[in-house]
DNA sequence: AATTGGCACTCACTGCATTAGAGTGCCAAT
DNA sequence: ATTGGCACTCTAATGCAGTGAGTGCCAATT
């Protein structure tokens, strides 16, 4: 370990930099030649090959054999996003670009998904964006309607125009006026709330005393429980520019791209990646074989979570091969993530 | 012309179908000789040789180089499909299997998401399901939400349980009473008619004097303008088993895949394919280049119109590689538009 | 007149050897 | 500690011969 501290010194971290920054924009294995030329350091070949035999004992560069050159290994990328990154702010142009975009929408409101089309297009990747956490959500009005066979339609509208939609089963058959009571009581009582506060209270309700209730109340408790119960914390994003990955190479491969595509579909993993973003505040990065998903082997993930009143409600990120510009990259998460925070934040639900 | 004729007998048409079963199993050149074992004709292969010679000036198949095999064109296909084709009715295991699974889907009452996953699933290729024509969909209720700066949001629920919105513009503010009053009167008059006999009639009442109707009524009528004039014919469809196509070697080019799957994404081609069949019923093809869409050059859509009440209301259809097994995919077409009908059909929508 | 066997020819694919080039590792010299 | 030199390794590209599948055509056969 002392080894390590001596051999790790500046010169060779500085060669690792710039192994890793000309690696990714060239892609190819470099040599010590070209870095010899590349770095500012006025080294010889030789004196680089040592360096480079260093780094590969320490497993941050790899030789794919023996007469290349050499690529960065996920822990030599870690490295690098830890300690060496330069980040560089984002162009005033481009940042006014992402904001004129998120803000200059169509009436379609769907932020989320402009954002995620914002993150494709620029980084020429893949973009993705959770939708807000639940109970960061306000219930705005609620209303039932009657299907066949004991069945109920709730259609419930969150914030300012986001509506949802919910099959519950009941036991017996309701009129449509004892529905609309029931809807009416609720909307009057719980609208305005967050989905989380309006969860508590109805558990509450139902635990105190019962009869104090008329039968509206007590129906229109037990309908809203049934909506509400349920913590189906809605786990889903919107993934954007999926095709995008199909110019990589290093992803190009028939079955690599067929296990990467089907992930995308089945959520899972993606949403797993995401969440554990959800905790930390601030631009989290997964690297090849990080993620624990062999879809994502030759990927990285930058994610961020994007917060409303200091309060974080989501995430968003780009996928990428591993080989992408993280400076960039990071950087394009980073402002996205506030702007959208910023464009979900200041719209103070109109009191009716 | 006459030529033709003479050259396209009984023989050469079986030989052509023997060729096409054999490459559509194989998925490579076909031989004079393969040909002469694999067709029950007890022909020589310098016999089929000839035969071939004239199936290639018809234009019919294709030799990728001297001394290769042949292999069938569009147009071989097409003669194919529409001729020669002998379909095979399923296995009544298989019907079976799509029957359950059509009728024993899960709450989510998304019947056709599930077909189009068990086309997917079954034909191992990307299935492809258009959501049923706005004119059959019924009208249940209707509701409004103020929004800010005069912009309403509208909540319409159609046939039993299908929740969509939208937001309009207006001119004014309105009071949520005043919503409401519009709402019920909408609900009371409307409720049960097909959206087209609804847009007919309110055009209807707005060309009539206005000056018999009361304010309420006159707001009434102007929110179902804005909301069901524009014939937002909410050409959607649902597309799963995408990343099935990614298995098919000639469609596995990086350009092609990318080609395709952006196609997918932006939804219009595979729109306006789908309209075409809209009308006329039973099963239709476009084999490659027939699709007039680069994109899907190498691939086969296999559709069908799907009819509830014996009018059409919707498309649905396998998309694979123009090399796929027409009489499978098919029958599986048919008798899935069949089942889907037939599923969407019996549910009489249950009067309040 | 259709069918067939025979034969020359074409073309892709394979294996093999060769070459050029890029890059390494190591050693001795600075 | 750094460097130049040198032998070595491995890849990618090239050329070349051999093989096999398949064709097209012609003359013989039925």
């Amino acid at each position: 370990m002392a080894n390590q501290a001596q051999i790790l010194n500046g010169r060779s971290l500085q060669l690792l930099k710039t192994l890793i920054e000309r690696y990714i924009s060239d892609g190819q294995p470099i040599g010590s030649r070209i870095l010899s030329k590349d770095s500012s350091l006025n080294l010889s070949p030789a004196t680089i090959r040592n360096v480079m035999a260093d780094l590969e004992d320490l497993g941050l560069v790899h030789s794919p054999h023996t007469s290349a050159g050499r690529v960065p290994t996920v822990e030599g990328y870690r490295l690098f996003v830890d300690s060496l990154l330069t980040v560089k702010p984002l162009d005033s142009k481009e940042v006014q670009c992402l904001h004129q975009g998120l803000l200059a929408q169509g009436d379609g409101g769907d932020v989320v998904g402009t954002a995620s089309r914002l993150l494709a297009d620029l980084t020429q990747m893949a973009g993705v964006v959770t939708l807000p956490k639940r109970e960061l959500v306000c219930l705005r009005h609620i209303e039932f309607l009657p299907l066949s066979s004991g069945r109920v339609l709730v259609i419930f509208v969150t914030n300012e125009q986001e509506v949802h939609n919910k099959i519950i089963h009941t036991n017996r058959l309701f009129s449509p006026a004892e529905l609309q009571q029931a809807a009416n009581y609720l909307n009057s009582v719980y609208s305005g709330l967050s989905l989380a506060v309006v969860r508590e209270a109805i558990l509450k309700e139902l635990q105190e005393d019962q009869e104090r209730m008329n039968q509206g109340m007590l129906l229109a408790i037990k309908m809203a429980q049934l909506t509400f119960a349920t913590d189906t914390s809605q786990d889903d994003y919107v993934l954007t520019g999926e095709t995008n990955l199909m110019g990589f190479n290093e992803l190009s491969g028939r079955d690599h791209l067929k296990q990467l595509f089907e992930a995308f579909n089945q959520k899972q993993a993606v949403i797993h990646l995401l969440d554990q973003s959800m905790k930390s505040e601030g631009v989290q990065i997964f690297i090849g074989k990080e993620s624990g998903y062999q879809a994502f082997d030759q990927c990285s993930l930058v994610t961020s979570s994007y917060s409303v009143n200091d309060e974080v409600v989501g995430v968003l990120g780009v996928i990428g091969p591993t080989r992408m510009s993280y400076e960039k990259v990071i950087a394009f998460v980073d402002v996205t993530a506030k702007l959208l925070g910023a464009a979900l934040n200041p719209k103070p639900t109109s009191p009716l």
